[in-house]
DNA sequence: GAGTGCTACGAGACATGA
DNA sequence: TCATGTCTCGTAGCACTC
């Protein structure tokens, strides 16, 4: 009995100091991750202070200019509503700035967004190294880009996502789909007189009304210059988000045509921390879901062994606090529109970016325009999940996008997945991967009710209910559902014991021989 | 409990026709 | 380029045997 209890005794101790240290350990490692991102962040506070002042300066050159030339479109031959503007990198900077100042300036916005926007000027300009910004489907988020904190409460300070939502495209689940949709207008508008030539740019309307279409059409923004043939997306940073079709896309410029540098590709890819570290899906979804820092730690610590100490129990916890403290601070920190991929990551689950998504839009719509979208020499697709918003993602997109053009790198895979980075030749090939991502499954076998992500495996399970055994194994008659069944079958007929077909190792612990040895499990 | 074989499914590669 | 189908490999789960 004593023996017992000291034995206990002592194995609590040891637990104990085996959990501090798991602890401390954690500990470290987060601060070290912590540390890099600060760096990064610092790093970034730095370039977006260059930029901004670039901005102001070009902007204050661009007024005097105006000024001198007195050119200052009237209001009432603009459009009568707010309007954004995307770039076309075909047209010079001045131009779409132009159009852009006029509209701004024209659209009689609210006198605090006067203010708000002269404080967040730079964020104005459609620059093209803010891609994300063209990915905003939401309105608010237009008027928030440009400085007003739709969504945040007066005298509260506005959410993380809202702070950050000109770069992280988020997608608010409460707002409807209609306020969600972006409308655009040059293709099948005349052109007013007297309006300022958009010629390759689109211009958004949020309320503008389409009487030829069906409202509930009006889900997808696609950027596209009929004038001049090419999509308006035709920056290679442009993106456009539908939560049409519950897939992930992007545009891809593969020609290289509109970029002087020739950008080859910008396929989707992920960051590991990414895909690793966030939660995408909620856990309420019943989707799966990536491995959450928690997740990362979970398994030591809740396993049989570590249950009784409540240190361990708390480690998940404390990281998971340390990090949105973190996580915290460094919102505190960044400066409005700033945004940081790794502080995304870091921020666990709760707050990601891919959030439930309350309105569904129109499968078979997404489709046509995707299709319209993918014609020519740029292809504008689009991005969601199923039931999810892309967003912090998408950033992290634009940032790898640009690293491949930056190193000037080409490949034949062109479209990536985000969560997996895995790549495909056709775009298709990655909207059916990505089911398995989404769990998507629109294939049900009327049956037995399961659903399948691909047609060809509801097609192969149907056998299961018709006990059709098509594969005969030649040598003594068995049949199978499958080949692959009759031909793993077959090898247990190879010199009755698939070891012999082999060479044993001759070293136990040799890699290649062990290899070899668990191979003779026949792909198992 | 370990090893083995089978079933069934997930998913990538590829071919083909529209 | 997309949709569809085929082939294929890998693997989880289960049952059976030793």
């Amino acid at each position: 009995m004593m023996a017992s209890c000291n034995f206990q005794e002592q194995f609590l101790s040891i637990m104990e100091v085996l959990a501090k240290a798991a602890v401390a350990e954690i500990n470290k490692r987060v601060d070290d991750s912590c540390a890099v991102i600060r760096l990064e962040m610092t790093q970034s506070q730095r370039d977006i202070d260059v930029l901004k002042r670039k901005c102001q300066i070009m902007e204050s050159e661009l007024k005097k200019t105006r000024r001198r030339k007195g050119f200052y479109p009237m209001a009432s031959e603009r459009s009568p509503y707010p309007v954004k503007i995307v770039l076309n990198k075909q047209r010079s900077s001045s131009q779409w700035r132009d159009s852009e100042m006029s509209v701004e300036e024209d659209s009689q916005p609210h006198p605090t967004d006067v203010e708000q926007r002269v404080e967040t000027e730079p964020t104005l300009i459609k620059d093209e190294e803010t891609a994300e910004d063209v990915w905003k489907v939401d309105p608010q988020e237009e008027i928030r880009i440009t400085g007003e904190e739709s969504g945040s409460k007066p005298g509260k300070p506005p959410s993380f996502e809202q702070r950050h939502c000109g770069e992280d495209f988020i997608t608010q689940p409460n707002i409807s789909p209609r306020d969600s949709v972006e409308h655009y207008t040059n293709s099948d508008r005349a052109e007013e007189p007297g309006t300022t030539r958009l010629a390759s740019t689109e211009v958004f309307s949020t309320e503008q009304h389409r009487p030829d279409e069906d409202d509930d059409s009006l889900d997808l923004v696609m950027v596209k210059d009929e004038k001049d043939q090419t999509t308006a997306l035709a920056g290679p940073d442009q993106f456009v988000i539908d939560e049409s079709d519950g897939q992930l896309w992007t545009s891809v410029d593969p020609g290289g045509d509109t970029d002087p540098v020739c950008h080859p590709d910008f396929s989707f890819h992920s960051t590991e921390e990414y895909s690793q570290n966030i939660s995408i899906f909620p856990s309420h979804s019943g989707l799966p879901s990536f491995p959450t820092m928690t997740d990362e730690v979970g398994p030591s610590l809740h396993s049989s062994i570590w249950k009784p100490h409540a240190n361990m129990f708390s480690a998940a916890k404390h990281i998971t606090r340390h990090v949105r403290t973190l996580a915290d601070e460094t919102r505190q920190q960044m400066p409005e529109g700033q945004s940081s991929e790794r502080l995304n990551s870091s921020n666990e689950g709760n707050s990601l970016a891919l959030q439930p998504r309350q309105h569904q839009y129109r499968a078979s719509e997404a489709k046509v325009r995707l299709s319209e979208c993918m014609t020519g020499s740029n292809i504008a697709t689009t991005s969601t999940f199923s039931g999810y918003s892309l967003s912090r993602s998408s950033f992290n997109m634009v940032k790898r996008m640009r690293t491949q053009w930056s190193s000037g790198s080409t490949t034949e895979r062109r479209f990536s997945c985000t969560f997996c980075g895995k790549s495909f030749p056709r775009f298709w090939q990655l909207k059916e991967h990505l089911r398995s991502h989404t769990g998507e499954k629109p294939y049900t076998c009327e049956q037995c009710g399961r659903s399948f992500t691909k047609q060809c495996n509801l097609i192969r399970h149907a056998v299961v209910h018709s006990g059709e055994k098509p594969y005969k194994c030649t040598q003594c008659g068995k049949c199978f559902t499958q080949r692959s069944s009759m031909k793993s079958h077959q090898r247990t007929h190879i010199g009755e014991s698939p070891v012999s077909q082999y060479v044993a190792p001759a070293y136990p612990g040799d890699p290649h021989t062990s290899l070899m040895l668990s191979q003779t499990r026949w792909n198992k």
